[in-house]
DNA sequence: AGTTACTGTATATGACCTACGCGTTTTAGT
DNA sequence: ACTAAAACGCGTAGGTCATATACAGTAACT
């Protein structure tokens, strides 16, 4: 409820579409979508009262995400949810794949403030922490197909934020973004690791349980599930398929392992995660000699 | 999905394990689509010789996915390309989320042997290119559903060669596994990000020469493609409706940019990325010990 | 021979996205 | 106040998709 109802962007560009030449030559007439994210301030034209709004039926298609997937979020099923037909929703949305994008800005509201002042590698964990844990709680976020989304407001709020972590490092801004940029890409990967993971995890319980497989997650002990190694499936495949004179480097690791059996991926992989490319990019500010001298 | 209750399937009947059970005790029933993955040797049954193959059926989706994008692999479209009815896919594949397991093990099999000997970081960084520049060359791979997919034998040997690469190094097992985990996340983002920029840049190169949407990108001079902007559009966006009070961090960077302009995603890009994830890890190496001694 | 298992096919179902056109409602311009 | 334009929500229908089911032909085994 607390989530963009009413986007009050003080940069209201009533129904301008086109760029305006503001002297960069920059005039290039923008995806309609941009505009719909961008608060696109609803300039009052004739004809009836919207009874329905972008916002509801965005909201309808996040509750709909984290209920039952991101599979569940047709146009009909919002329509029902907010109470129209499915043809209603054309009117606020130009179809499914804008829908999907006003989604993915819209979760990006509720990723938190970064304070100021805890330094960039405090700074820079939460930040991306936060995204992690923005995944993992929302894993049909890694579904959407975002190839090439414009970025809306919320997204562009939190790069900022990255880049008020950064503040005191003096480096150029486009070694900033790089830095910035391989964060996000490590947020994706990691959350989708822990997500799949789980899944698996989840799985190997239902079928320890024999019970059927649609059988939904929260029935299921939570401890029984972090104590469920994920790599079963993988160890069984070995186990019965792979020849060990296939695999010979694996094999070899295996051999060697403690107890034989692969490990969990658990929160405490997750900051494994960080702290790596944290070290990674602290040697590279070091080499650009980025950090102020109190940063040893 | 799963919401298939007790459905077999068409395509049930070799409940034999085809793998030979080695008595290590881990008898647990597999996925069928496991044994499929994992050759599962076709043992002649009575009936017409088959004169379709699950092979064939798995490149032509390959070819269609490569030609047209992911979108266009449907049952359909794969039947036509290879002359026979849908239905009849069904005989040899047990479903599109099984045919998309087995492309997804398939386009690892390109994947080239690294040479022993040449140091864990140049190997790292070997077999870390090598997947970035399928996933650019196969752009619709990361599309892929791929939540908790079994591995294939293709998948398993290309993890094999990581813990080749990584067997001069001193480290338990559990330990490499979670570095060789973090590299091929960072794989996952970094092509995606190299997709989707360059997409991008198709994208204004497009609008810019005035074609239709839907021309190929083989029509256009990839010249162009190589020194356009990617980050065009955030930029416009910027512009046009981002207030410098909502963002304030974000546009102090870009006040001291150097010519007010992003740089675009491009090949050092990629080695950026490599490097720094490979520095975090040669701290973390260094950290627990396991360097030899000629590697400072 | 008969039996049995396996092949590819034809038909059908239900879900999905959305183009098109309709009647209705409200406001802008006169 | 009156009119006309514009926007609203809806009904219908068409196309694509995955796949369940029933069927006819074929090859091996008994």
């Amino acid at each position: 409820m607390s989530t963009a109802d009413t986007t009050p962007g003080p940069a209201e560009q009533p129904q301008v579409p086109p760029g305006q030449p503001d002297g960069t030559g920059a005039t290039r007439e923008l995806p309609a979508v941009v505009q719909r994210l961008w608060g696109a301030a609803a300039p009052r034209r004739r004809g009836p009262k919207p009874a329905l709004s972008a916002a509801q039926i965005v909201q309808a298609a996040l509750d709909l995400a984290d209920a039952e997937g991101l599979a569940a979020v047709s146009m009909a099923r919002i329509a029902d949810a907010v109470g129209y037909t499915p043809m209603a929703l054309y009117r606020h949305v130009s179809g499914k794949e804008e829908l999907l994008v006003l989604m993915a800005d819209a979760v990006a509201a509720e990723l938190p403030d970064i304070p100021a002042g805890i330094g960039w590698r405090a700074g820079l964990e939460r930040w991306t922490r936060a995204q992690i844990e923005l995944g993992i709680a929302r894993p049909w976020m890694l579904e959407l197909p975002l190839s090439a989304a414009p970025p809306g407001p919320n997204r562009v709020r939190w790069i900022d934020q990255a880049f008020g972590v950064l503040r005191p490092v003096e480096l150029p801004a486009d070694a900033k973004l790089a830095v910035i940029g391989l964060l996000a890409q490590h947020v994706l990967g990691e959350s989708r690791v822990h997500i799949e993971s789980r899944r698996a995890a989840v799985q190997q319980v239902l079928r320890e349980s024999g019970l059927p497989d649609g059988t939904p997650e929260s029935d299921l002990n939570p401890a029984a599930i972090d104590a469920a190694n994920p790599y079963a499936d993988f160890e069984t495949v070995l186990a019965t398929y792979a020849d060990p004179t296939m695999y010979p480097n694996l094999f070899e690791s295996f051999a060697t392992w403690p107890d034989n059996s692969l490990t969990a991926h658990s929160e405490d992989d997750i900051t494994f995660g960080i702290s790596v490319v944290l070290d990674g990019v602290e040697a590279f500010l070091r080499r650009r000699g980025a950090l102020p001298d109190d940063g040893s």
